[in-house]
DNA sequence: GGAACCTTTCGGTGAGCGCCGAAGTGTCCG
DNA sequence: CGGACACTTCGGCGCTCACCGAAAGGTTCC
């Protein structure tokens, strides 16, 4: 018969990207949000530069990242927050059915510290993502027990908050991401990047080092525990 | 370096087995949220029975999907509504960036019965799911400003409807699918499956043929216009 | 201009995998 | 019991693609 639905070659094209662990595991890395240069990733992916630069030709040319050239170096990051979702999603899909067990101490501590807390592409992940999401939804001013939305309450928390919630065009204002360590929902969309953005502005939390993971701060213990009622030991 | 994500190989492995054309063929097929046998997905997709059979054992060991056997017959469909979820998010970041035209008047017949009213895995898309989601939203039962929840009031239609909503383990109750054909949102979820349930059950709405696509009957007007409000012109 | 650096292009190699047809297993029905 | 049917297993073929090293193209800095 060779029906098929003409949807079907797109699919398999566009999970082909994806379904190389060189280039899943660019994907992954460049969840932080971040721009990363095609150096950084190959020394991250174990391959060689040339390796390399065939497969960012291919995510490029496919829509998952954009790249910007500044002399000599080749910056490249997640094309926009549709792309973060789905490797999201995708990576939300595979943990639960083969957990991932840190194999020495080295790998186990850098996981505690991603577990703790971390960012998602541009929001924020991890316990602490878990425990901001809590606070709100406890206090009345996000609501899962419905879907995944922000009430009139949570709008007015956000503006006297001094945070603004830009309402752009496609993107949800509130979206509920996996979260993967935690295997619970935490906040994402326009208010989980808001809410990143200026927490890491105030300094309210810090990058460690140059990867995803995240620590708060004594000012962001502070903040946290006024504006939302988080206690410090909801945080470890 | 080679540190790499420990994601990573779970990651493209994931993808893998949707990177293929037949496997994504047979994944889109399934999203009409029914078992098919093997030899209906082999004749659907093109292929010889000896190649999908080796294709399922994959999508099966990869828990993407769950099979039946049934005498001589293998039935099988997607595993649970995550999985539908997936291929759905998959194939609708595939579209807009390769606009799907109907090459000749049998594709694109049915492709208009296909964009006026389908399901989606196991709730309503295309016009008929855009024109039941905005209705809710103009009513104050769903609210789609600050994220993607059912209002107080919604729970109550819902319940005065005679459609019984169960508040299952980690499904969400309302959930917002991007819709292919219309390009925008529209619900899923715990009460999107419900609905799509009752529509079917109560007659107001039909499958046509053996496909995902259906239509409004007579008496589904009149309902979906009492009920919702919504005029039969908004359904064409 | 020359040296150091990042990235890209190119040829070649090897492994993986989708495909088929033929043969085998199990089920249903007359 | 025997034939029709649905599916599976197996061997073999051919293509795709990730990988590398060597060489080339640009950019920056001295």
């Amino acid at each position: 018969m060779a029906t098929k639905d003409p949807q079907a070659p797109h699919l398999a094209r566009l999970a082909a990207l994806i379904a190389d662990e060189t280039r899943a595991a660019c994907l992954l890395a460049l969840l932080d949000g971040r721009a990363w240069t095609a150096g950084e990733l190959a020394r991250h992916a174990g391959v060689a530069a040339s390796t390399l630069s065939e497969h960012l030709g291919k995510l490029v040319a496919g829509g998952l990242l954009t790249e910007e050239r500044q002399g000599r170096h080749r910056y490249v990051r997640l094309a926009d927050a549709r792309v973060a979702q789905l490797v999201e999603d995708l990576a939300a899909q595979v943990t639960p059915a083969t957990a991932v067990r840190p194999r020495n101490l080295r790998e186990s501590s850098a996981g505690s510290a991603m577990a703790r807390g971390r960012t998602c592409y541009d929001h924020l992940a991890g316990r602490l993502g878990i425990a901001v999401t809590d606070a709100l939804t406890v206090r009345g001013l996000l609501r899962q027990d419905t879907g995944f939305a922000l009430t009139d309450a949570g709008l007015g928390w956000f503006d006297s908050a001094g945070i603004h919630l830009e309402r752009t065009g496609r993107r949800p204002l509130a979206r509920a991401c996996l979260d993967w360590t935690e295997r619970r929902p935490h906040l994402a969309g326009v208010a989980g990047a808001a809410l990143c953005r200026h927490a890491l502005d105030a300094g309210w939390c810090v990058r460690i080092g140059s990867e995803r993971a995240v620590k708060v701060t004594p000012s962001g213990e502070r903040a946290l525990g006024e504006l939302l009622g988080i206690e410090a030991g909801a945080l470890w």
